[in-house]
DNA sequence: ACTTGATGATCCC
DNA sequence: TGGGATCCCTCAAG
């Protein structure tokens, strides 16, 4: 069913329901047959709004006219607001919820939605049609801008000289899609998952951040084995990063405007920077870190703000390194920092000011990039290819995955660019594509979708594995369980395992086995066995339970004490700070 | 089965 | 250059 659908449109679509898609995309695209009808209820002129309610009342005698018209209602207020001047329209039918007119109707209908054919095209941003006739979405395989590759010397060769060549493979690798879920950890967090992390030597614990600063640690395969720690961070986990000379380390960076140094047994976290050490005073100057990364050569810790300006950190002294430097528009977000696996003195940072820069971090000033990377919007992130770090990666609000094949090449303009649906929602963990670790070739990566594909009549929003080489789409990776977007995603550096987080869970995938059974029973049996809870908890009711399943493995003892050296086997909120 | 609210980039003056 | 309205496939609580 429909949830969006008006009421007062229940007629016109029960009719029509038995009708099938054609007939919807028919309607979709052009003004067809069923409006006439309600062109004829509609009220024009500049009345006011109380006149107009009034007449909405008598003409929709049938239903409760106020509730039935919120639209109308709030268009009707609007000029009164607004100031906006000339005739008011009023329907008393349907009305396009993106663009107030009638005629058409924009949202779901079944698992299939609408588009408004009065704005551009919700995948490619071009107008003239919708997502659903769009090329880039009735085959994947085409969606690929190709430009032109240039053989041009840029000042990175001065930076890599050729020391990169020959360290990346040409034989692809064995690419199992892990495609099948495993399990799931239902509302593991308490408010959306914004980023994961697989612990480095603990093959199967994975570390998640939320919205609200809580930092997670589930092992997958014990899976009762979790904790959670409420007092590292205030607000949005932004990144994750472990330190390489001690795996019981994990650095964090934060909205709240800290890095912390966390041990992982205790949730204790020392803070490495605070850029709010006076406090709040107004959203002008508080200062968020997005970007983070570690140059573990040389013992560096990375960190940019939401001004755009770049810190440096010495890992062990806890010490800034000269000033902060402006590497993107001056009070813009710089959302994501990475250094070149191959030359950690490499930095290639994204920021809010549509652009993606690289740079030598042995000689920063501000505008003394390498490379200055042009994109449509806003740039979510961006990233080297993981082996010979000579490919960039980046993902951008104007739903295309940007690929560079060759950073001595060129780089005014991408080898590639792959339109894909990762609009930017207010409400949603940005989409960042990223590439498989495990892959010698460095073509393939995994981004999560916005827009959803009808899939047995449940609207499901799959993850995309794309070949960055061609643009074509690898495979889709979804379960009917999830029916939520899954924007947050994760590759194994070693096994062949995705991790997802979606809204406030985080599952497990791994690749369809042959030798397993085969029906879908057994998957959604798994995630239901989260869902109730693990182990000892019982099936409480028929819903996924609430914020209080966080508490729900209690049952293993000690609740309340520390997690001192028995890791993850209960959750724990805090250092100390749980309630009794 | 509906409504509500949280809240980031953008656009427009 | 900055405040305020606007917004398109959210999600889950009530």
């Amino acid at each position: 069913m429909p949830p969006t659908m008006a009421t007062r449109a229940r007629f016109v679509y029960s009719r029509r329901r038995a009708a099938d898609e054609e007939e919807e995309q028919e309607e979709a695209s052009s003004s067809s047959s069923d409006e006439e009808e309600e062109e004829e209820a509609e009220v024009e002129g500049s009345d006011e709004e109380g006149d107009a309610e009034e007449e909405e009342e008598e003409a929709d005698a049938d239903e409760p006219a106020v509730k039935a018209s919120p639209s109308a209602a709030a268009g009707a207020k609007a000029p009164g607001r607004g100031g906006r001047k000339g005739p008011i329209t009023i329907s008393l039918k349907k009305v396009c919820k993106v663009c107030k007119k009638t005629g058409h109707q924009a949202g779901f209908k079944g698992a299939v939605y609408i588009d408004c054919p009065m704005k551009p095209c919700f995948l490619c941003k071009m107008p003239g049609h919708t997502t659903l006739t769009c090329p880039h979405r009735v085959a994947m395989e085409h969606g690929v801008i190709p430009a032109p590759r240039r053989n041009t010397n840029t000042s990175l060769d001065y930076v890599f000289q050729s020391q990169i060549k020959g360290k990346i493979s040409m034989v692809k690798p064995r690419f199992l899609v892990p495609n099948q879920l495993e399990c799931g950890n239902i509302k593991f967090h308490q408010r959306r998952v914004t980023c994961l992390e697989f612990h480095p030597t603990q093959n199967n614990v994975l570390l998640s951040g939320d919205k609200k600063g809580l930092l997670g640690i589930w092992d997958y395969v014990k899976l009762h084995e979790k904790v959670t720690y409420d007092s590292v961070h205030s607000c949005i986990l932004n990144s994750m990063k472990f330190d390489t000379a001690n795996d019981g380390v994990l650095y964090t960076a934060s909205s709240d405007g800290t890095i912390s140094s966390t041990d992982l047994d205790t949730g204790i976290g020392s803070p490495l920077l605070n850029l709010n050490p006076d406090g709040w005073s107004g959203p002008s100057t508080w200062r968020m870190i997005y970007g983070m990364d570690l140059n573990t050569e040389k013992g560096l810790l990375l960190v940019a703000d939401s001004f755009g300006f770049l810190y440096l950190l010495d890992r062990r002294s806890k010490t800034r390194i000269g000033q902060p430097v402006l590497i993107h528009k001056k009070g813009s977000k710089v959302t994501g920092l990475h250094c070149n696996p191959a030359q950690p003195e490499v930095l290639l940072s994204s920021g809010n000011d549509h652009f993606a820069r690289i740079w030598d971090t042995r000689k920063l000033e501000p505008k003394s990039s390498l490379a200055s990377l042009a994109h449509g919007r806003v740039v979510n992130s961006g990233y080297f290819s993981p082996r010979s770090g000579n490919k960039i990666l980046t993902t951008c609000q104007d739903n295309r995955i940007r690929v560079w094949d060759y950073i001595f090449g060129n780089l005014e303009s991408p080898s590639r660019e792959i339109v894909h649906s990762h609009d930017f929602n207010r409400h949603l963990t940005p989409f960042k594509a990223e590439w498989d670790p495990k892959d010698y070739s460095e073509t393939v990566a995994v981004i999560g979708r916005y827009i959803s594909e009808n899939h047995n009549g449940v609207a499901l929003h799959p993850i995309d594995f794309i070949d960055t080489s061609t643009g074509k789409l690898l495979a889709e990776v979804m379960d009917p369980d999830i029916t939520t977007i899954s924007p947050v995603n994760k590759l194994h550096p070693r096994d062949d395992i995705l991790a997802t987080g979606s809204s406030r869970s985080i599952f497990i995938w791994k690749p369809k086995n042959d030798t397993d059974d085969p029906t879908e029973e057994r998957t959604s049996q798994k995630v239901k066995e989260y869902v109730y809870g693990s182990g000892s908890r019982k099936k409480s009711n028929g819903k996924h339970g609430d914020s209080s399943d966080d508490d729900s493995d209690g049952g293993t003892g000690g609740k309340n004490k520390k997690a001192k050296k028995t890791r993850f086997t209960h959750t724990a909120k805090g250092k100390g700070k749980s309630k009794a």
